[in-house]
Formats: structure tokens, C-alpha cells, sequence
DNA sequence: CTGTTAGCGCTTTCAA
DNA sequence: TTGAAAGCGCTAACAG
């Protein structure tokens, strides 16, 4: 494996020192043309591919960076992925996909692995680490960012990305409420997430300004999946006949609640009034097509990415959160009207 | 940033020299318990985290290996990552994403990169370079596996694993054919995806051996898209009318079909049946539930990975295929009977 | 069981 | 404009 080119094998070959060679692969420092262009062929006709390694080791940058998410095969991440390796694409890094399958234990080793690999950055999506512990694993990089999780005190160099939750739950929430219905489900998701609890505070303060109490038996967990959510549906909508609309913490729980819609032979929108959350593909092409709250995945990642190149590049002013805005989309499971 | 401790600084505190710490690290050689213990003190009390920086430029091996595909929000893609990532991670190794978003160029770029970042080997998923430069690409690494392409003559370190999409269209297209369909339509997806290739060559031969002959105005290229699909099957169904059944590329595709009957008027699977590939999660979500080719993505990742462990641990047999067989799932978008 | 000596392949610093 | 020397932080290969 040592057969690899080196930077003085081409040095040799050009008839120079490596550092001219190092110079002219950075484009740094003053070369003359002829000497330039000899190095040029050598490198050429050696094949000479220089070190990152050795490059990192000596410059103490890497041009690496940690992407940490749940689940790559969630499309929710697999979008947010997206936008981030897009961005660092065009910024010159490479990024490290991480998986914790949403195993705390894990995340904390992977954050560790990120750091012996000493990557320049890392962006952690929805972490599930207690605060002082991510504290600790963020604060042991560079520069971070955390994107839909906060961090109270936020340690210096650490930047946040949140989806205002909140507001979209109002959005869904009022809409609903606008078309006239009153007795409104929601099944909130797994206690732990934090867009979770966030959607449900939206919800429930949305129902409280326009003075109606919040039932917490009409605000079920499930999984977050279309297997919770027809599953929870199930149990809600035989135990509370009465409901006029459902509202899933996400569109899969909202797919669910669909399937479990037509198992009652409850007419969607007709019967039942149906919405859901993040606006993945999906929710447009299944029938009726979803009402929900639509979350702009790939720039979430996208502007975590720029957030952090900012933070590495020292110019990012710490204290400002970035916060994305999800959107009202109606379609047939929830119009406007009853 | 240089106020990191280093294994100089744990070798002094413990009153040791580095090679004890590094053995004690690696858990490599004979150290006597007394100076372990003192060495594992000094480097809990210092936060010593080693570089693996360092460590690669020493041991020429980096624990870190590259993926590259054209683009991880697609749910096929993202499955296939997942399964890569945790192979992977239980074998230590972290792994760089990389999109490439169906350009040449770009993929040459990231493994260029990748190459430079000195990764131990590579799974290259449906690669779109011409043979000779993904021969060279894909040599300048100390070893590689090629997902869903193959390459003739294959270069020595290379692993090959493919889906065995012939046997799947075959899969499909029979049990329309037992259904009792003669008259079958095929969009076939965009006409560079080898895939899609294999599909269409499983879809004649199978119409062949039942002595149909097989018509290319029936197999119009679209594209891989929901949206493609129903394009094309909206042209297609409107010329040929005596269509009782319509096979997409893969599932996406398929949903575009069911989304154009459904503006013809064309009830499913009634009036004409419809079948998919892949068995993504919506294929089973949609309605009628599509009749597809379910691909073990996650499997696929996941051998891909282990096939690259392998051959970089040496014990590869290198001209052996893998080879893995899709299989038949019968919903309602194309029942047994018509 | 432990330490010494040389690198790994590049860049930084200073000098020429 | 170019080069020499001295690391970056670790491990391989020997000694002891």
C-alpha cells in the first residue's frame, strides 16, 4: 500500500523541494511559471493524489464535518441529510453520516468516534442526550450545531436550528378550528420528542385562546409511525366517537390514522377531518391527499450547513437562533369548510 | 485549538513514555497492570482523546470509508445507506456520504475526494460513469464495491453486488400473464438506468417465452418520478386504450400511473391492473395498495458493507458475485385473478 | 514489561 | 522565488 506517490516523489521527478510542490497543489506563495508547470507534469505523469491525512495532521483542520441524525431511511432526515451534504459539498467537506436509531448510548459514541476523527464540525439533529451530557459531546468539537434541540445556557460556538413547531401546530390547530370543528384529537407522537411536546403546546394553546379545555384523553401517544397512528386512532376513535377531526404529530401517524378511518368506516373528510405534520412526499398521494404542516426539510439542513460553516470560519454571531417556519398546506383530508 | 492534550502529555503524567500509552490505548502488547491503571488515570483526569489523525498517518489505515450514491433523499438510496451505516458502525468504521445527484462529474469529484481523505474502501451504488473511468475511479482505492452496476473486465479488489432485476420483472410480468393479461404496457424509467435495462430485458423475455411478441410502443422511457410516471401513462393509455395492464418502472412511477387511470376514469384494478418495483413504504400505502417487487434495500446495504469488510480484510472471493433476489408481493392493484 | 528511534506525508517558519 | 529544518501526534520495529 506504500506504493503511493508522495509529495517528494514528485518533487524529485520536477526537480525541486516539496515545498514548491506544496505550493503549487495550495496555490499559495510565489512559484514561477516554468517551475509551476514542470511540477504540474510531474504530478501528472506520477498520479500523484496528495495526503489528506498528512494534511490534516500538519494544518490541524481535516475539512470533515459529523452528521448526526436518528435514522437516515426517515425521509424526514434523509431530506435534511440531503441539504446538508449539498451544501458542505459545495463548501469543500466531506461529511460523516451517523445513525443513533435513536439510542442515546449510541449517539454518544458516535459523537466520540467524530471526535477522534476530528472532524472541523458537527450538526446533531433532534438529540436525545440529556443536557449536560450533550453539553459535554457538542462542546468536545469545534464548532457545532444542534438542530431541533435547544441547549440552555448554549455553550459558545454552538449554533441552533429549530422548526417553530409551535406555530405550525397553531396553524393546523386554527384551521381546523376555523372549519368549525370543536372536538379536536391529536395524537402527539413519543413522549420524548421535543417537536413533540411542542406541537402538543401549540395545540393546546391554540384550543385555549379560542376557550376551549384541552382534554389530555383526547391527546393520546403513539409511535411515530402509520402503525402508531392507526393504532392510537383505533383505541381514540372508539372510545370518542364524538371527534370531528384528528390531527397526527406527523403525516405517517396521520396515514395511519386514515387506515384506521376507513377500518370504522369513517368518511374522510366527509366523517372525519384528518391532519398531519412535516409534509413528506407521501402526504400528497395518499387518499384523500393529507392536509399539513409543511416543513422546508432540505433547507433545514441546508442553513444548519451554512450556520456551521460560519461558526468554523469564526463569523457567526452565537447567540442568534435560526428558526425555520413550517407552512399551512390544505388539501382534501382537512378543507376549509365542513 | 492546539490546547489539546496529546499522548506526550498523558506519557509525562503518567510518568511513562508514549509507546505504553499508545499500548495501553490499543490494548496491544504487555503492560503491566499497575501502569495501565496509572495510564488510564492520567488520561481521564488530562480528557485525553487520541487523534486518529495521527494515528492514521502512522498505520496508513483511517477507519473510515466512503458511499456514494445519487442521492440519499431518494427512500431506495436512503435504505441502502441505513444498512451500510450500521454494518459499518458495529464493524468501527465511519462513513462519508456522498451524493452525487446523477452527475458524472460530480461523481468523479467525490471520489476524487474520498480518495484524498485516503478512506479505506468504497460502495459506489448505481454509478453513471462510463467503464473506463469507473475502472479508474474506483481502483484508486484500496478497495471497492459496486452496487447495482457491473464492470467487465472486473478490476481485482472490486466486490460486485447487484439486484437481480431480471428475475424480478420476470416475477411481475408472469403473474400478470397468469392473471390472464395479454395486452401489458411497461414505462420503463429513464433509458441510462441499467436497472431499468434489466427490467425491461426480464419484461420482453417473459412475454416471449408466453410467444407474445413484445411491442416498443407499449414501452415508452419516463421519468423515475411519480409525476413521469403519470405523464407517460396518461400518453400511453390514451393511444393504446387496450391496455388491461401497466408496469412501472418502480414504485414511484407505478403511483403516477394509478394517479392518471384515476383522472381516465380507468378503475383499479378492474379496468386495468397496475404493478410497480421496489416496495418502497408507500407502495403498500397508496390505494389500491400496489402489486410490486419487493427489494431488500436495507439487506442490500448491508451485504454491500460486509462484502467491503471483507476485501479489505483480504478474505474476499474476489470473482464472486452477490447477488440479490427481489420478490414478488400481490396486492390489489393487480390481484391473482383479473 | 517498557523505552528508543524513526518515520507516516504534509506544512510552517525562517533563511537564502 | 525557492529551500532546509522542524514539527503535527501517533505507531512499527527493535532493543533492553
Amino acid at each position: 500500500m506504500s506504493d503511493r506517490v508522495t509529495m517528494a516523489d514528485v518533487a524529485r521527478e520536477a526537480g525541486v523541494s516539496s515545498m514548491t510542490v506544496s505550493r503549487v497543489i495550495n496555490n499559495k506563495g510565489h512559484v514561477s511559471p516554468e517551475t509551476r508547470a514542470r511540477v504540474r507534469e510531474a504530478i501528472e505523469r506520477l498520479g500523484y493524489r496528495p495526503s489528506g491525512i498528512a494534511r490534516s495532521l500538519a494544518t490541524r483542520r481535516t475539512g470533515t464535518l459529523g452528521l448526526v441524525v436518528p435514522d437516515v431511511a426517515n425521509p424526514f432526515f434523509a431530506d435534511v441529510a440531503r441539504g446538508v451534504e449539498q451544501v458542505a459539498y459545495q463548501a469543500g467537506y466531506n461529511v460523516f453520516l451517523c445513525n443513533t436509531e435513536e439510542d442515546p448510548q449510541r449517539e454518544r459514541a458516535v459523537l466520540a468516534s467524530l471526535e477522534e476523527k476530528r472532524v472541523d464540525g458537527v450538526v446533531l439533529c433532534s438529540s436525545r442526550l440529556e443536557d449536560d451530557l450533550l453539553a459535554e459531546a457538542v462542546t468536545a468539537h469545534p464548532a457545532a450545531v444542534l438542530v431541533n434541540r435547544r441547549l440552555d445556557p448554549q455553550p459558545a460556538g454552538v449554533g441552533t436550528v429549530v422548526v417553530d413547531d409551535v406555530t405550525g401546530a397553531t396553524l393546523v390547530t386554527r384551521h381546523l378550528l376555523k372549519a368549525g370543528h370543536r372536538a379536536i384529537g391529536f395524537l402527539t407522537g413519543p413522549p420524548i420528542s421535543r417537536s413533540g411536546r411542542r406541537r402538543v403546546r401549540g395545540f393546546r394553546d391554540t384550543l385555549a385562546a379560542w376557550e376551549l379545555t384541552p382534554d389530555p384523553d383526547l391527546m393520546p401517544a403513539c409511535a411515530p409511525t402509520v402503525a402508531g397512528g392507526r393504532a392510537e386512532a383505533l383505541a381514540l376513535l372508539r372510545a370518542h366517537p364524538e371527534l370531528t377531526a384528528l390531527l397526527g404529530y406527523n403525516d405517517l401517524v396521520a396515514v395511519g390514522v386514515l387506515q384506521a378511518c376507513a377500518e370504522l368506516g369513517r368518511d374522510v373528510p366527509d366523517g372525519i377531518a384528518v391532519a398531519g405534520f412535516d409534509d413528506i412526499p407521501l402526504a400528497a398521494l395518499v387518499s384523500p391527499p393529507l392536509t399539513t404542516c409543511h416543513i422546508p426539510r432540505d433547507d433545514l439542513g441546508a442553513r444548519a450547513m451554512r450556520r456551521l460553516l460560519a461558526q468554523i470560519a469564526g463569523e457567526a454571531e452565537d447567540s442568534q437562533e435560526i428558526v425555520v417556519q413550517p407552512e399551512l398546506v390544505i388539501r382534501a383530508s382537512a378543507p376549509k369548510t365542513r
